[in-house]
DNA sequence: CGACACATGTAACACGTTACATGATTTG
DNA sequence: CAAATCATGTAACGTGTTACATGTGTCG
């Protein structure tokens, strides 16, 4: 459920082509996220069959427009604050609690190892983030990036402490 | 990426069935990840077909066991740090730098909404974390909700700032 | 001319989600 | 007995990813 809103939120400055909609997008997450361009088009058709977008046929080019009922969509996004519910499933989440199912020591190993890695992460993407200031996009981006990694590795740090002062009661 | 390498993980520690593998994955994960049944029968289908677990056909149940190279694989994904490159695509990100396209006042009405939502959503964590220490799965994922939480409010409050103090220049 | 950006698609595949169907066993 | 849990699946759908095919225009 990203591109499709995205798509959206773009078309709602106007009719816009399927390439330029790839290209826009990149630009508007300061390039850190590429989009194929075939994804477009199958979602511009997902869009289409949903009526929240429409085509105007041109000479040889095509031009997507919202609808109504797609401005009405797009409205409900803006609004929208994201809560998970049950929350997404997190790689380093799942790693952890897997290998506490195969003892406290396994775990502990798991998680030395993330730390460690995640330290030299977090360096190297505050270096990326106090040099070139690209663009704001890409500049909120490695803010972004550099908040998470620190939230991980604070949540490691965490497991750390309760693996360690938690041995041995299991409920 | 994450139901498979799950599946694999509970194989390890011994031959499970299909229905076992779908209670203990949610006790594993302190009951937050509800994981559907038929997936999990799919995901074991996956697992066969690319060689990584096999099936020992008893009386009426069947059971599952890891091949040496689903045990490889299980290794390979312990070892592995992962690293996402380019980074998934998160929603909150792409609503804020969307929101920028269309003026910096749009921006930070997002943003302001956002944070409000997130900060009473943090209070109510807080509890939950603080509260029943049900187990310590369930201990870690509340931990991991709260960490995680703060660091999207401290990234908004990051955006406030840039959007208010570089107003006027995008590259 | 040749490479690259522009422009539009199709096909195949992977994974996740939900709903549905079926039956055995346990337990109140 | 009725309901819940255990147990195994199938079908349909949504989204995302990659690769492939095709053609136009532009610029060095």
């Amino acid at each position: 459920m990203g591109v499709r809103e995205g798509l959206l939120a773009l078309l709602d400055d106007g009719p816009r082509y399927g390439y330029q909609l790839k290209t826009t997008f990149e630009g508007a997450t300061g390039g850190v996220w590429p989009l194929n361009v075939g994804q477009v088009y199958t979602t511009l058709e997902r869009l289409q069959r949903d009526g929240l977008v429409t085509v105007l046929d041109l000479d040889d080019q095509k031009s997507y427009e919202l609808t109504a009922a797609g401005r009405e969509a797009l409205g409900a996004w803006w609004q929208t604050v994201p809560v998970d519910d049950p929350p997404p499933r997190d790689e380093l989440m799942l790693k952890v609690l897997l290998a506490i199912e195969h003892g406290p020591d396994h775990a502990l190993t798991v998680v030395t190892r993330h730390r460690t890695a995640l330290v030299s992460l977090l360096q190297q993407r505050r270096r990326a983030d106090g040099a070139a200031p690209d663009s704001l996009a890409a500049r909120l981006v490695a803010d972004a990036l550099v908040v998470r990694a620190e939230a991980d590795l604070r949540w490691l740090d965490l497991c750390e402490s309760r693996l360690t002062t938690d041995v041995g009661r299991k409920p």
